[in-house]
DNA sequence: CTCTCATTCAAACGACCGTTTGAACTATGC
DNA sequence: GCATAGTTCAAACGGTCGTTTGAATGAGAG
């Protein structure tokens, strides 16, 4: 009866030759965990909003885990593949500059991920969630996709920085992972006096947003740079 | 029967003069909202963990939302007051310095909480998780109790860095906000590398934890301060 | 057409959720 | 002793959770 449902619902229209249940599984897990995390979102949810059954989840999966799992690499995937690729080439043509790795860490998960359409801020949603979860269960789910090209980076920046102190830098590195995830959730959307600060536009995090993608990447990398090459300390 | 159990089973011993059912539900609360977020926690959990009957939440705060906002304010009352103790006593000896601030504003949130015995660790992973909790309702609900305080230092803030524009100043707080929930929640000891960073105690975050609990403070404020002070742009 | 296999479906499973009820207990004041 | 108000209790409320079942549906191959 049901005659396979359009599930988007606004932009089915063209180019899309429908999407199948589990593509539309998975661009609905990334909106919702994105937007309530993983406790705070049922499968049922999901199914409703993908136009799918409840069994779809356990048959394309197995289990809702294992559908955030699937989520996870599928978004995280390109990002990878990004970062990989411009550590490889910065390499390639000598010792990299801290900016520079500063610069190819943080551009694939802010623009790459800012910049596709509709999808983007969805994405980047998810995969900053996802990366600080309150069940340390959910967080190494995603470590264990992140961690290898992770490890290459900050190996990259105890190199470029031979004054500091390993450990320092690896304190400046984890400070970057937790602005970059937090600025892709959306979860500095907010400031002190109530209304959104920045420039009078809907939901500004201090400066940047969808107006201009870049800007927000720019003064981030700037904010982390300043504080790599000046505010190591031991 | 159970002739009020003692509830802690550790370190009830002398001076402490059995808490009260209320009390204990706080602190169990704390220690349970801060491991597993607030949809995470079921207030069967925290019931069993504090040895108190499930009707006893719903008589002494009414709901779990209320339960959490009860546990927020408690949490949030000493470092709001010493924040605000410290910006007064700036303020009143001239125009406070960068630095000034943010080490009034970021000591409180790890000193104050890290300091106090057993449950120091707790009350802070609590409020960094509470602070960037995935439901928006949630977030505003500590932000009700952080954002008096958190205006006035962005304005002083802002007043301290004339030569910059004020929403770059605004995002370099809001950077500093995330920041330190992120490190107060423990979220970032994690390394790469899979093993904790750091000097090769237990779950380290780069730098700094119990065994010289002022060392994450300093760290965290020169890093900060580098930023503000030359990484703001526009 | 028939058989096969992948996919979807409604329905139900037991478990757990937050909340409510009304009785039982406890201590204090009269 | 007795009433009273504050607190705790076991038990149940209706709902929702993730997961499972077994039948129905669909398209493709022989």
């Amino acid at each position: 009866m049901p005659e396979r449902a359009v599930a988007g619902g606004k932009e089915n229209s063209v180019e899309t030759p429908v999407e199948s249940t589990r593509e539309r599984l998975l661009n609905i897990a990334e909106q919702r965990f994105g937007e309530g995390g993983y406790e705070g979102t049922s499968l049922r949810a999901i199914t409703v909003a993908a136009a799918a059954n409840i069994a779809a989840v356990n048959y394309h999966f197995g289990s809702k885990e294992a559908l955030l799992r699937a989520a996870v690499a599928r978004a995280m995937a390109p990002v990878n593949t990004e970062r990989r690729r411009r550590l490889d080439q910065l390499e390639e043509k000598g010792d990299p500059a801290v900016e520079e790795l500063i610069r190819a860490f943080i551009e694939p998960g802010l623009d790459l991920v800012l910049r596709r359409g509709e999808r983007g801020p969805v994405v980047a949603r998810f995969i900053g969630r996802v990366a600080f979860d309150p069940s340390q269960r959910i967080r190494e789910l995603y470590a264990a996709e992140s961690d290898p090209v992770e490890a290459r980076y900050l190996a990259a920046l105890q190199a470029a920085l031979p004054e500091a102190a390993p450990e320092a830098v690896a304190f400046g590195f984890v400070n970057m992972l937790g602005l970059l995830a937090l600025h892709q959730s959306q979860a500095l959307s907010r400031a002190p006096g109530g209304e959104p600060v920045g420039l009078g536009n809907g939901q500004g995090n201090g400066l940047g947003n969808e107006e201009e993608p870049g800007r927000l990447a720019e003064n981030l990398i700037a904010f982390l740079v300043a504080a790599f090459d000046r505010g190591l300390r031991s």
